[in-house]
RNA sequence: CGAGGAGUAGCGCAGUUUGGUAGCGCGCUUGGUUCGGGACCAAGAGGUCGUGGGUUCAAAUCCCGUCUCCUCGACCA
């Protein structure tokens, strides 16, 4: 029974080789592949499941906020992508535009959607007619296509997975209302469902998005200390509206222009998760977005009564909602181990004779790595000890997060704070020069302004702070 | 686009310096013994050595071209 040298499925160290650790852990757990198309991923079933339990989690929030799914199509003409100035400068770089079908050239181009702005106000702009049409809010998952240059698996990839939501409101107050409490949405969706902390706040002008009046983020920090936004929302103004004719006869009887906002989380979470909770031995899921929150290892199969107990426990727990998989391949329970532990089962239940006999479980819970026992088949006991999970798992993120959110009064403090993996929080004269600068030195860039300025002066120039920036390097 | 690295079996690699029958580990297939932390035995399948040309009796190996991928930078809400 001794552990075997070569162990080809082994993922690398994530103190050590934190790229490569990444890779490893995406690959080898089968949650993506690379596909032929470079910079595109495969997301596997194992993959897939994490993205649909994050899809109905989020799908119920939405829907109590009163916001309904829609689709619209994957091809824009280019034609809407040029009015709105500010968008078409920003994601003019990055479209993928289909010139020929049919057997022949088109008359207009047509871009594959880097986000669905400009199709949604131009349908928008048909359906909003009267102060009775509004609010429209409405959502859609769908693939958008972003050509970037560097990729990688989740973080960032030509093609990938969203939901974004696109609503008009009459008044700019009702709108930028919209934006923030979709943005206090998100940070709940974080803690309550991914048991991950975020830095939410407003972006500054250079980071905002483009056609944007105001952008506002959720960053997550990663095990390198790098941030990783994991999900925006815009407050358009009338911008969009304007461009679209997103127009409506009010109750005085004046055409005005609508306000709008919109809000997206992507595929991005699902990478936000592994390097939020990930250690050396590979996957470390939050139990409800985990496919299964419990996998089921019999122990000595062939001995009489073991293969029926498992299955016995499987339904037990089935019946009281608790997703299940029981693995009865003949592989060995040491390998069964090693493999479910990489893929971030959340508990692990062997069930062998000793147990039977003892009328126990042994329970092993992932983010711990601890073993223990509970009653056989009390259902209960399994989800409080999921529950007890989710909190562990958001504390410790939240104490590593505390710990490494570091003051900085120069650029050299800075530059220390961010070397070190940390954010660095400082003050901020307002300037886009200043902005420009801290990148320039430290590889930093402004990822959210803190709600309140607390900072006296300017990390960079050293005049009067306008506001107080959490500092970080980003994927 | 700048700098560096790599292309040999499904995956990971050795072999290239000094040209001479295509190798290893894991995985896979079949049969058997196993099973409380990546079990073992036996037999077997699988490769135009990224690609085009050149040198040579002979090229994975030497020379020239070319393509692809990776890392760092640039770029990127």
């Amino acid at each position: 029974m001794a552990k075997k040298d070569d162990f080809v499925t082994k993922i690398a160290d994530i103190e050590t080789d934190f790229p490569q650790w990444y890779t490893d852990v995406v690959i080898k757990t089968k949650l993506v592949d690379y596909g032929p198309v470079k910079g595109t991923m495969v997301i596997r079933p194992y993959g897939y499941a994490i993205w649909e339990n994050i899809q109905r989690e989020m799908d119920a929030r939405f829907k109590a906020a009163g916001v309904e799914n829609a689709y619209f199509p994957l091809l824009i003409p280019m034609s809407f992508m040029t009015k709105e100035a500010e968008h078409v400068e920003g994601f003019a770089p990055e479209v993928a535009v289909v010139t020929h079908a049919g057997g022949g050239k088109l008359d207009e181009p047509l871009v594959v959607r880097p986000t669905s702005e400009t199709i949604i106000g131009h349908m928008y702009g048909k359906w909003v007619e009267s102060w009775r049409d509004l609010p429209l809010r409405e959502n859609q998952w769908c693939n958008v296509m972003r050509w970037e240059k560097t990729t990688r698996p989740f973080l960032r990839t030509s093609e990938f997975l969203w939901q974004e939501g696109h609503s008009v409101y009459a008044s700019a107050e009702e709108a930028e209302s919209e934006t923030l409490s979709m943005l206090a949405l998100y940070e709940a969706f974080a803690k309550d469902v991914l048991c991950m902390p975020v830095l939410c706040g407003r972006k500054t002008e250079k980071e905002k998005f483009a056609g944007a009046v105001a952008t506002y983020g959720m960053e997550a920090m990663m095990h390198d200390g790098k941030s990783l936004q994991s999900g925006t929302t815009h407050y358009m103004g009338q911008n969009f509206a304007k461009a679209f004719g997103v127009q409506f006869t009010d109750k005085d009887g004046a055409l005005k222009y609508g306000y709008t906002m919109s809000y997206g989380v992507s595929t991005r979470l699902i990478g936000a998760i592994i390097m939020t909770h990930g250690d050396s031995r590979g996957l470390v899921l939050p139990p409800p977005v985990a496919p299964f929150e419990v996998v089921i290892v019999p122990i000595a199969m062939k001995k009489e009564g073991v293969v029926e107990a498992c299955h016995a426990l499987k339904s037990t727990l089935e019946n009281a909602g608790i997703r299940v998989k029981l693995d009865d391949t003949d592989n060995s329970p040491g390998w069964k181990f090693n493999e479910w532990e990489m893929k971030g089962v959340p508990l692990r239940i062997e069930l062998g004779p000793r147990d039977i006999e003892a009328g126990t479980m042994t329970v092993f819970t992932r983010d711990n790595c601890e073993k223990g026992e509970l009653p056989l088949g009390d259902a209960g006991a399994v989800w409080a000890a999921l529950k007890a999970m989710c909190t562990r798992m958001y504390d410790r993120a939240s104490e590593r997060m505390r710990q490494r959110i570091v003051n900085a009064a120069s650029l050299e403090e800075l530059l220390t704070g961010v070397n070190g993996g940390n954010f660095v929080r400082a003050g901020w004269c307002g300037d886009r020069a200043c902005e420009d600068r801290v990148k320039e030195f430290a590889q930093a860039t402004a990822r959210v302004m803190d709600k309140t300025n607390t900072a006296a002066m300017c990390v960079c120039c050293g005049k009067e702070a306008k506001h107080t920036v959490f500092f970080a390097r980003a994927y």
